[in-house]
DNA sequence: GAAAACTGTTCAGCCCATACGCTGTTTCTC
DNA sequence: GAGAAACAGCGTATGGGCTGAACAGTTTTC
């Protein structure tokens, strides 16, 4: 490709260097980093310190390297979060054949990965997805879904609803996994809150709290989930057809 | 109630202060400020500059304060976020009758609420709800459910499918509303990605740009991923009876 | 060899949350 | 009524973050 400087002025954030598009240099010294080398870096304080460690001051300093030496790789901490989020998520698996297969391994590998990454969910979500990972993984289960029969418009609004799902699901894993840390302090909140229940007019709350379901019945049941959603959309394949 | 003052020690940021647990002061000066001043002041920075814009210094610049004094009031900014987040959000409405009519407005309802105040979008999850709107708001939606014939733990797995599609379709409209305005940029993505969704291996990404569905395909369909969601409750429920 | 382009650096500005110590005010207790 | 205790708000200070501008050094091109 001849082309490749192309002006990339109004694009969004990270578009053009998640797609490996940089700007070729002719003069002056080579440059003493990577734009892989920072995002790698910043995935690394991301595993180890969470979402809000991967900062362009940390990265600086563990690469020896002054703060702002990082606006000549990347335009802005947006623009790096970015590439981060795509390189830290990763590819999509190949998923088995047949929708329901598909879709639950699909649900279930971004479970896995969040699970493996739990800062990603710390990420916030800028727009509609325009990276290579990410678009392969929406790639991979439109290509599932259609064998199902639907429209594209429709295959898209099933695979947001999964999508979202999965990412629900990991959110809550994630949040459990922090508070169930502290079983002391959860009896705490029990004893402050259930009177307070009582008296406001709360009685399913009051059940749920007084049969230790709370905190308890909201477990990682991932399949639950996702047989409702499954079985939603099947029933719209079979009315379909 | 005369034991007001129970030692909050250990409570998680905000959860007293939610529910009107204030310590009771005997001496020194007259605060000048009041927790509720303070968090519809930060409710009005959320509305009126984003998420972001709801600092302590800002409020207490508004308040004509030093911005310590608000450690007065509040712990921290957790604390606070806390507290503008279930104030902010708000209590829930009525439910119709029928399981499904009350699903159905309890979605549109949360997403009406994202959609009054999108930043609320932006304060991250912090663990299960425990202040008064927001259990009020799972209050209501078990009392709907209880009529399934389902268990406790089957109805909350349903509460949460619901919930978590509620945010994240108010999620997706949110950025729809924000990428729409510059049909100038978008189309400006499209050059930039659909050689490189080709050249790629990106058979069904290339079709969804080349058919203009992308960025106008995932409208705000709300009805869709809701109808397909009951549809998949609904079957749960006709199998347990 | 000179000019252009590009590197990283330092300096600087502005934002944020938070800790500490001070002064003045209010109220309880003796 | 006087002193002590408790509490308000303030100023100062620390540490972190993102970003812009000016500058000196290096490499390539003309």
């Amino acid at each position: 490709m001849e082309g490749m400087t192309e002006d990339r002025g109004e694009l969004p954030p990270g578009l053009a260097l998640s797609w490996g598009v940089q700007p070729v240099q002719r003069r002056g010294p080579k440059p003493a980093l990577s734009v892989e080398q920072i995002v790698a870096t910043g995935i690394g304080f991301g595993d180890s310190h969470g979402f809000e460690a991967v900062s362009l001051q940390r990265i600086a300093a563990r690469l020896g390297v002054s703060t702002n030496a990082m606006y000549r790789y990347v335009r802005s901490k947006d623009e790096l979060i970015v590439l981060v989020q795509d390189k830290a998520f990763g590819p999509p698996p190949e998923l088995p054949s047949g929708w329901r297969e598909a879709a639950t391994a699909w649900v279930h590998a971004q479970v896995d990965r969040y699970a493996e990454r739990p800062w990603l969910l710390d990420i916030p979500i800028r727009g509609a997805p325009v990276t290579p990972n990410q678009l392969r993984w929406v790639e991979v289960m439109l290509a599932a879904l259609d064998s199902t029969g639907l429209s594209q418009h429709d295959n898209l609004g099933c695979l947001v609803i999964l999508n979202g799902y999965a990412r629900n699901h990991a959110s809550l894993v994630r949040q459990l996994e922090a508070s169930d840390n502290t079983p002391v302090q959860a009896e705490q909140v029990g004893r402050f809150l259930v009177p307070r229940l009582i008296e406001g007019g709360y009685p399913m709350m009051t059940a749920l709290y007084t049969n230790q379901e709370y905190e308890d019945g909201v477990d990682d049941d991932l399949e639950f989930g996702l047989t409702r959603i499954l079985d939603g959309i099947e029933v719209l394949i079979n009315r379909k057809s």
